[in-house]
DNA sequence: TCTGGGGTCCTAGGACCC
DNA sequence: TCTGGGGTCCTAGGACCC
């Protein structure tokens, strides 16, 4: 059995915590560059907004109501995802799944899912208590039934934001229930599909042949879909060490404050975020050795034609790295390929791939590397480098060509008007209670 | 005027290798 | 006109997740 919880509303409930003013009151919260809502309190749901929709079109409505609009606090965020992880994996082997939601692996934990309150219940009690933040339960026999019984405990108030699946009755009253745009892996295109297929409840897609999941559900992942919804585990648990998440890449992007077309704002920006890419990556103990650079204009433009974005990728040529001189050097050719005069470009980003662990151990070098920028003494200086600005503050150490203090007033800069103080990571932050 | 950011997995075609 | 089988790597693109 798996048991799947998440935070309801989470970065809604994150700022409560801190700020009981809002409680009652319809929230927002919006994406970087305060563009559109990436979360929002039941009471701003009940006005009919949601998630994704540009704030723009919602202003006038939540000054109306007196709602409140935030910008995101990622810091305060992914501390109290902390805080509450560290709770979950008091109580069962955990899989962070994303900054609100975690699998617990609940195997050989039966009986105890049965006691009276169950597992579900005493751990949503914890959290809540450590914490202050409310989540919801789900526990079934597969992931994908997890999160559907999740799903449901957050739609009937009466479940109080728990849901057991633990009988073939009670699997089957549950899909029947749920919409099959509800279940874990239909997006948009697929649900349009299956509807138009007639199959329009997860209890009718968990009854779909293997020849037809795979046809219509991208191939080897519906067929694996369809199989978790029938009751058959096809994922395990993936245990997260020590509370944190093994990638496999690693990314850096931004919408611009403003539209750019000058070559030196945009690579300015650009060569902003390899060095913030570059140094996520140490601070993770990894290198990479694939580097991806990508610029798009503006995709709501309906003047646009052809694709919005432009993607450069290189395999670096001497192997994984976590150099910011290094990366730069190659950022730079894959710019040139990139960039086309006359554009007005509205985002930019950085992927780094092919991770490796640093402490890994090194491959026998059968050929010379090809010489790319000397990196002899190199982990060494960005070590240094990395303590400076750990101590002193980020961006205020930093490589020539960039623009001091990580771009604060640049040209790019996105907006963020109404963000929250950094409650829990800041000391200058600290709440005060007079 | 104003529309996020960071991930995952899978497929498919071409180059290249044995 | 005929012209294998199997593997890897690379790249691009499409779907999905939160």
């Amino acid at each position: 059995m798996f048991a799947l919880v998440d935070g309801t509303n989470f970065y809604v409930s994150c700022e409560r915590v801190f700020q009981p003013r809002l409680e009652g009151v319809p929230v927002v919260i919006l994406s970087n560059n305060d563009g559109s809502v990436v979360s929002l309190s039941a009471e701003a749901k009940a006005y009919g907004i949601r998630r994704g929709v540009p704030y723009f079109e919602i202003r006038e409505l939540l000054r109306h109501r007196q709602g409140q609009a935030l910008s995101s606090n990622y810091a305060l965020y992914g501390d109290m995802s902390g805080r509450m992880m560290r709770r979950l994996a008091a109580h069962a082997p955990i899989e962070i799944y994303s900054i609100d939601e975690a699998f617990l692996d609940l195997h050989g934990m039966e009986r105890y899912i049965q006691a009276p309150g169950g597992i579900g219940r005493d751990a949503k009690r914890d959290v809540l208590a450590c914490t202050g933040l409310p989540t919801c339960v789900g526990v079934a026999p597969t992931k994908t039934l997890a999160k559907a019984a999740n799903r449901l405990a957050k739609k009937y108030p009466e479940l109080q934001g728990v849901l057991v699946l633990d009988t073939e009755s009670r699997r089957e009253r549950a899909l029947r229930a749920l919409l099959v745009e509800d279940v874990w892996g239909v997006g948009r295109q697929y649900a349009l599909a299956l509807q138009q297929k007639g199959v329009a409840t997860a209890w009718q897609l968990a009854g779909v042949g293997e020849a037809w999941a795979r046809k219509h559900l991208g191939g080897v992942v519906g067929w694996r879909l369809v199989q978790e919804l029938r009751g058959q585990p096809c994922q395990g648990l993936l245990p997260s060490e020590d509370g944190t998440l093994r990638r496999q890449s690693l990314s850096y992007s931004r919408t611009f404050g403003q539209p750019l077309q000058l070559f030196d704002a945009v690579w300015g920006a650009v060569s902003t975020y390899l060095i913030k890419a570059a140094e996520k990556l140490r601070a993770q103990g990894d290198e990479a050795h694939i580097l991806s650079i990508y610029l798009s204009k503006n995709r709501f433009d309906p003047q646009l034609q052809g694709p919005a974005g432009r993607t450069a990728t290189l395999t670096l040529p001497m192997g994984p790295t976590a150099d910011t001189l290094q990366l730069l050097h190659y950022g730079r050719q894959l710019f040139g390929r990139l960039w086309e005069p006359g554009n007005a470009y509205t985002k930019a980003g950085v992927v780094l791939d092919g991770l490796e662990s640093r402490e890994r151990p090194r491959q026998l070098q059968l050929f010379a590397p090809e010489p790319g920028p000397t990196p002899k003494g190199r982990p060494e200086l960005m070590q240094c480098l990395d303590q400076v600005n750990a101590r002193f503050g980020r961006g205020k150490v930093t490589v020539g060509c960039a623009v001091p203090s990580g771009g604060e007033g640049a040209p790019w800069q996105s907006k963020s008007q109404w963000r929250s103080p950094a409650f829990t990571t800041r000391l200058e932050d600290l709440l005060l209670i007079n």
